[in-house]
Order: C-alpha cells, then sequence, then structure tokens
DNA sequence: GCATATTAGTTAAGCGCTTGACGAATCTGC
DNA sequence: GCAGATTCGTCAAGCGCTTAACTAATATGC
C-alpha cells in the first residue's frame, strides 16, 4: 500500500469520513464507546484503512504529555543473557507500549547524560539494567523507572535482583563438599555493583565454609574470553604455589576463558583446578567440560520488572518494590568429573 | 541537581535569561553564530545550566517534522554477533543522533507492522538488519534506510552485506582440500535471507569442489544450541551411513550444538567428522575443539551501514549504494587437529 | 552622508494531536 | 408534555519547539 510522501494526518481521514479531527483521534486510540456513534466509528475506520493512517506519535505525545515508549537502558548487550531479558519485558508490555533500547557504552554503568537526553522523548517509563545509585540521582525527577540487576540501591527505587548471595554460597558449599579449602576469585572489572555483590558474597561465603582466598588470588578484568584467559595464563603458576585448586569466576565468559586457558596449559578440569561461574550462558552447558555455574533466571528477571513498571504506569504501586529472584547451582564438569554426580 | 516535578521549558529559560524561545532555541541548537551576540548566549547557557534545561525532543521534533532518533530493528539480538554491530553504529552516530533498537521476535525478519507504528517518531532514518524485500515494500514511503546483513534485497536500496558467498567457498575448500568427499549441511529454520544464502552458497561451491550433499543430508532447526544439539544426534546415524565425513552449519551455534552432541555419542571431531561453521562468536575460538568458522565484520557493517545512512541524511548520495564486507575462514580444531597445521 | 550590508533579536505561525468544556439531539420517567 | 438524563459530536486551547519573515540597530563602501 504505497502512499504518498505527504503524511497522513488526523485531519485528512476526518474529511475523508465526514467527522472532526476529535472524533478520528477518540476512535483512534479506542476511547469511541459512549462518544461515538457505531455508524461514525465505522466510517472513521474505514477512512484510517483507506488512507493508511496511523497515529503520529509526536503529536500524540506532545499533547499527552508522555508517549507510549518504554526505555531499556543497559549498558552491555554483548552478554547472550541479555536477550532473555528483553525476551521477559516484551511478553509483558505487549502492544500497549514500545520497547525500545538505549545501549551506553559497553561494561560499564549507564551514563546519565545520555540517558537524560532520552528523556526528552517523554517516555511512558524507563527499565534499567544494572544502574549505580549515582545514576539514579542523576537522573532526578520522579518519573516511572524500574531498575533490574541492582542490588545496591536506595530501597525507595523499585527493582528486581537475582539472588546472587544464594548463589554464591551455593558455588562455596559446593567447593568445600568437594573438599577444597583453598579458592581464587576471577572478578570483573566494571563498574556495576552487580559483580561487586558477587565478589563479596564469594568472600563471605567461603568464610563461613572455612575456605580460604587470599588477597592476592583475587584479579579482575574485563568481561571477555580471551582477555580473561590471557590473564588466568599469567596467574596460574602463582595460584597453584598458593595451593589454590578451586576458582570462583564472576561470569561465565570468565570461566570460558579460564577453560581456554588451561587446556593450553595442560591443566585438567576439574581434577587439578574447579571452576565455577555466573550466568549459566547457553554456551555453559555445552562446552567441554561444561561450566558449574550459577544460573539467574533473566527472562523472569525482564517479565518482573516490566510487571511492576506497568503497576506503576496504571498508578497501582507495587505490594512489593524490591523483589529477589532465585538462582540455582547447576552442577557440570568443570567442578565435578562428569559420572561422579 | 533535583528539579521541581514541573518540567523546564525554553519559555522559563527565556524568561531567566531576559530573551526570547527564539533565541533560546537558537543557542540550545547551536545555531546561534551569526544570529546571537556573545553575551546572550553566555546568559542563556547560563540559564540553561541553572535550571537544568534539555531540549524536549517532542516538541522539537513536532517543529522540525523529525527527530534524532535513528532505529536500528533487529530480529534477533540474542547472537553476541549483533553487539558488535551495535558498536559500530554507535561509533558513527556519536552524540548528533541517538540509536533506539526496536527488537522484534527472535529468529524472524523484522515486522512491519511493528516497525511501521515506530514511524509515527519520526525517526531520522532506520539501520533494518536482515530485512526481507517483502518487509521493505510493506514498509513503503520514501524515508532514510540502510540494510545491513540483506543479500537480495532490491538493488535501489542502500545495503552492507557480507561477502557470505566467499565464505562459504573457503569453507568447502577447507573441506576439500582435507580430502572430504561427503558433506551435510545444517541449516536454520528462520525466514531470513541471510541464512538461505548460507546454504545456496555452500551448496553452489560443494558441486563446483565435487563434495556431494545429499538433500537429506540438509536439515534445518532454530538457532538454538540445545535444538541443534538435538538434531544432530538425531541425525548423525543416517548421515554417518551415507558416508558423511564433514558439516557445514549455518551459524556457530549450531556448531556448538554439534560438539555438545559429539560428545555425546562418542564420536571425535574432526577425525570422524570435520565441523564448520559461520559468525566466528567468541566463544567459537576457545572451546573444545575450536570452531572453524567464517568470521564475519560485523563492527565493520554497523560502522558502514551507520555511515552510509549519515551520507543519506547529509542529502549526499553514497557513491556505493551496496557494498560487501570480506569474510575470512578462521580454521580451527573442530577440521584438523590441533599441531597439523 | 546616504544607500546598502550585516548583525542581533523578536514575532508569530504552525507542527499533529488530545481533551475539557460545551451544545444539540434524543431518550426517560411520570 | 416536559425537566432531566443520556448520547453523540464539535470547538478550540493548548503541548514545547523551530524558523521564515520582519524590525531595529549598527557597520560599511563610496
Amino acid at each position: 500500500m504505497k502512499q504518498p510522501a505527504r503524511r497522513v494526518t488526523a485531519a485528512m481521514v476526518a474529511e475523508h469520513a465526514g467527522v472532526s479531527t476529535a472524533t478520528v483521534s477518540l476512535v483512534a486510540n479506542g476511547k469511541s464507546s459512549g462518544r461515538v456513534s457505531k455508524k461514525n466509528e465505522e466510517r472513521v475506520l474505514e477512512a484510517i484503512r483507506e488512507l493508511g493512517y496511523y497515529v503520529d506519535s509526536i503529536g500524540s505525545s506532545l499533547a499527552k504529555g508522555v508517549s507510549s515508549l518504554v526505555i531499556l537502558v543497559a549498558p552491555d548487550i554483548s552478554n547472550p543473557f541479555f536477550a532473555k531479558v528483553i525476551t521477559g519485558v516484551r511478553s509483558v508490555l505487549g502492544n500497549d507500549y514500545q520497547l525500545l533500547l538505549s545501549v551506553t557504552d559497553a561494561g560499564l554503568s549507564p551514563s546519565a547524560a545520555e540517558t537524560r537526553r532520552l528523556l526528552g522523548l517523554r517516555p511512558a517509563g524507563l527499565l534499567v539494567h544494572a544502574p549505580t545509585q549515582e545514576f539514579l540521582d542523576d537522573l532526578a525527577g520522579p518519573l516511572p523507572l524500574v531498575a533490574l540487576d541492582a542490588p545496591r540501591i536506595d530501597e525507595s527505587i523499585p527493582a528486581v535482583n537475582m539472588d546472587v548471595a544464594q548463589g554464591a554460597e551455593d558455588v562455596v558449599a559446593h567447593f568445600a563438599k568437594l573438599g577444597h579449602t583453598k579458592a581464587a576469585y576471577l572478578d570483573a572489572s566494571t563498574g556495576t555493583d552487580t559483580l561487586t555483590v558477587r565478589r563479596e558474597a564469594f568472600l563471605a561465603a567461603a568464610q563461613r565454609y572455612g575456605i580460604e582466598v587470599l588477597p592476592s588470588s583475587i584479579d579482575s578484568c574485563m568481561i571477555d574470553v580471551k582477555v580473561a584467559s590471557e590473564l588466568f595464563e599469567q596467574r596460574w603458576d602463582s595460584w597453584r604455589a598458593d595451593g589454590v585448586t578451586a576458582l570462583g569466576c564472576a561470569t561465565d565468559n570468565h570461566a570460558f576463558g579460564v577453560l581456554h586457558a588451561a587446556r593450553k596449559l595442560g591443566l585438567d578440569i576439574p581434577s587439578q583446578l574447579a571452576v565455577a561461574g555466573f550466568d549459566d550462558l547457553p554456551y555453559s552447558a555445552t562446552s567441554s567440560p561444561g561450566i558449574t555455574s550459577v544460573r539467574l533466571n533473566a527472562t523472569e528477571m525482564g517479565r518482573q520488572a516490566a510487571l511492576k513498571l506497568r503497576e506503576i504506569l496504571d498508578g497501582r504501586s507495587p505490594q512489593e518494590l524490591q523483589s529477589t529472584l532465585p538462582s540455582s547451582l547447576m552442577v557440570r564438569g568443570s567442578t565435578q568429573p562428569e559420572g561422579a554426580r
């Protein structure tokens, strides 16, 4: 249905149907019940179809003072895990809101300056992945917002988190049960709280379970398979000298790097070193060995965050401002030989 | 810098600075040279800072008839490869345009209906990943658009593609050199041309190189590691019976699935079956064995597409409407034992 | 010294849509 | 048959911004 270059306006539809633009607006927005007769509604709908009209969100947003956009702000979408979050969000938002992604610089916390410009779009709401408190403060102004994966933000801000503490505890308990007494931790150097929380939870749990983690056994690098691989290659000699037999990784991407380096070094996983990660990426189950990992239900996180946002947009205040999703440990070959389970 | 609930308008800035809104607009848009005196410019800037004003894109877009949004429409962002495209696009767009992602249903071609609604936002331009010709026809209307990874669309539409034909040829040539004479192909069942082209190029090259690919040795499934793994498990017996010793995969994700299934089946890769894929994902280099894969430069594709879009937006018509980026074959352990290279 | 540029700034007309206020017509109930 | 309720529609005032057209003041050329 090719259209002429000139865009179709409500006024054109109105003329075509022999009604006012007010009526067109009412019909186009589905607010016609009790305001528009069946007959006129038909004619307008007909005209809309015939001319190929669709509501101009710009004009509409200006008049309403708000758009139907929900913007998901994310610092890093390279993680496959993120696609699941989106699936979850989309399943809830449906056609009522349009979901748009704003990607800020990879690996960092979202940038407030950049995000503030998006506010000019008058989004109906914001979904923010892994924001820092600072980011949220900078944003200022009371606009509907739900944070995802933001374990350390103000309690007054709606958020959906993962139970990382439980996940870390599970990993450590698993290590303990396998008899490990000295561990290392491969961290990620991003400014996000998500990863800080993982590390701290790991260390705290290790202490409780009597597993020693020497400060020198904590090292961090970018979330990148290759970089993690190189770092581990450098560190392994010293860690081994310290008697390290288990390694916690901030992300499965790190664990992949370690697996790769181990192969190069002729180091056997898990007999010489047990490795566990976080995220349970699709690739983690199928690598060799499979990576023992804390599974986080990303789809559900997206779903619940969107649900919470809708509650806010509908004027209901969510009964639970912040919620935490359970995690579960997927035990695989990187900590325990296949068949030994 | 907390703001009062009421949003800051240009009129408020104008009053604060003692000028008209026209002047504020000029300054805020950097069009002040030759129109506004140094002194007034200073005062306006000062007022903007003081009040925390930022241009309302809604009002601005309505007045200008176009926004500063560039929308990247993508059917599937779960592929890690996609993050690179975004990096490339962002590097070119900078701060002049705001990049927003619209994710349509995973694995499918982008939906025109959904996209048409986004047109109400009056985007400055569209970047569309893997569209079909039908999608583009449905969109209708002359708006700045560049397609990415769309090998089969009308020649009049600006696009940046990958040289998949060369990649497929490289894979086949590699198989031939290793002495394989019978191959299978594991395809993906999405409606995108991208993958159709891969398959056809593979088959055509196979014919040229005298490698037989029985029709029954072509099977397809979703792009999902687990699904691919299961399908391969079912097929392998019959393929082996047919004498298949080499397998082309539509994506590296498929190849991962195959690796996983092979391990389960006790099948040695590459000695019993050589496996190659497309995409060269970050994980492909570090799996065991590493996956031989056609590397596609996603960042560059994003960069060039954005560049082309900018040319169009600036009124220059790109000297080359459609361009094709080279691919290169990364040979790894899944086709050739390590050390044998 | 005067016509012409140049510079600085303002006015006001929209851009396309929504919605509260208002009017007219039709329907109730008694 | 009529007051009051109900139904159907339109009017018109914005929403916040941009920009062509215009005015005014100052600089320039000869």
